[in-house]
DNA sequence: AACTATTTATAAGA
DNA sequence: TTCTTATAAATAGTT
């Protein structure tokens, strides 16, 4: 458009197609921003030269984000719903499990029977009934073993106390142990073991002294610690 | 730019805008175009007009989600990347409340009770049993309402029994009446009648013969109706 | 939508 | 790159 008229198809001179690439930028730059400041409109320019350098013109109300947001907007669509469609089907997937998982608990705890049916109702209930068994059972099991530890706390506590009866025993029958201080005592020390709750207070308190006892119940040990 | 120069500044005449608004806007895409062929570059131009209509021009080479990824790309920024943020966290949130859901009635379904302790399960039951109670009801609700409705339809059959008996007794005492050429077949009238109820009661239990008797015991009827 | 006088953009050269 | 400038192109105001 000067000193000649053009052809328009590419430069193929580079540096030639460099320079007209840069002036008709501005020129183009410009002419946007008139028509925005002229015909209060939004212009949103986006360009790559062929050497893949960026330029953009944005009108200066606006941002590009903006733009592109209303763009899509107007158009209807997402263009990077490709992106997130995955994520979309498996957030809505989600969504409808939840819903009827919320709609099932519902049911299960009698909150929204409306739409059941008689026969659905039977189902519910029957099926309430089973899954009740179940729980009552479970209950009942877990209560059973609650029960199970405690009797084999209190026959290790038992075998202990017996043993330690017998270490002393042994000891008022052989002087090489002999201890004459304690010799006339069995009344008390059968008192202590009388009483199971103390027993029970004995195997927490952390002066029982086993270490000095020869205990042969090894086994019955493990099973203590365990239980601890 | 002809026949006069114009300031850059807001037209106001609305008309002159949009004139030039579509004047212009038809130079800036030629331009670009231009600028496409000449320089190899890809050009993408956004706008939407004072009044929000929107226009577009896009390198015939690329497309402008192309244009846009390359534009994100090469700044670096992903304008959307908070969006997609939000959706992981909704996805998460929601997998969570899933996860929860499934437990939930896993455990009212007596599947999977092995973490709940003594006091849970006896909680979990005695709230079962509240829900149960609830069902139950319910259940007994809907089938009284279906015997209610079932009430309703075997009075109404009785009370257009009832009427046709009556009809044909003051047909009977009644010689304006007369229909002659019937006037003997009493019989085949009431079968008939007989049979329209005998019809409904087919429909309801074959065994009901409603029709010939007169029929007292509305109740006990309809409970049998009812029983189906 | 077409015309056209005039302004503006810009190709080529420096 | 930037400036210059002849000329092509765009377009404001008009029809």
């Amino acid at each position: 458009m000067a000193r000649g008229k053009i052809q328009i198809k590419r430069i193929e001179n580079s540096t030639n197609r460099q320079v007209t690439y840069s002036k008709r930028r501005n020129g183009l730059f410009k002419k946007a921003n008139e028509l925005t400041v002229l015909c209060d409109a939004k212009v949103s320019i986006i360009m790559f030269s062929s050497t893949g350098k960026l330029h953009e013109f944005i009108s200066p109300s606006t941002t590009t984000k903006q733009l592109f947001d209303q763009y899509q907007k107007t158009l209807g669509i997402d263009l990077w719903s490709s992106h997130y469609e995955r994520m979309q089907e498996n957030l809505k997937k989600l969504k409808d499990i939840n819903r009827k998982l919320r709609r099932e608990i519902r049911q299960r705890t009698g909150e929204s029977l409306n739409d059941l049916s008689y026969e659905d109702l039977l189902r519910l209930q029957e099926d309430m009934e089973i899954s009740l068994k179940i729980i009552r059972d479970r209950k009942y099991k877990v209560i059973g073993n609650q029960i199970e530890t405690y009797k084999k706390k209190v026959r290790n506590v038992e075998e202990i106390h017996r043993n330690l009866l017998h270490e002393f025993e042994t000891k008022g029958e052989d002087p090489h142990y002999g201890l004459v201080d304690n010799g006339g005592d069995y009344d008390s020390v059968l008192g202590f073991t009388g009483g199971a709750a103390s027993i029970l207070a004995l195997r927490l308190q952390p002066n029982m002294q086993l270490g000095g006892v020869h205990v042969g119940a090894g086994s019955d040990l493990t099973t203590f610690a365990l239980l601890e």
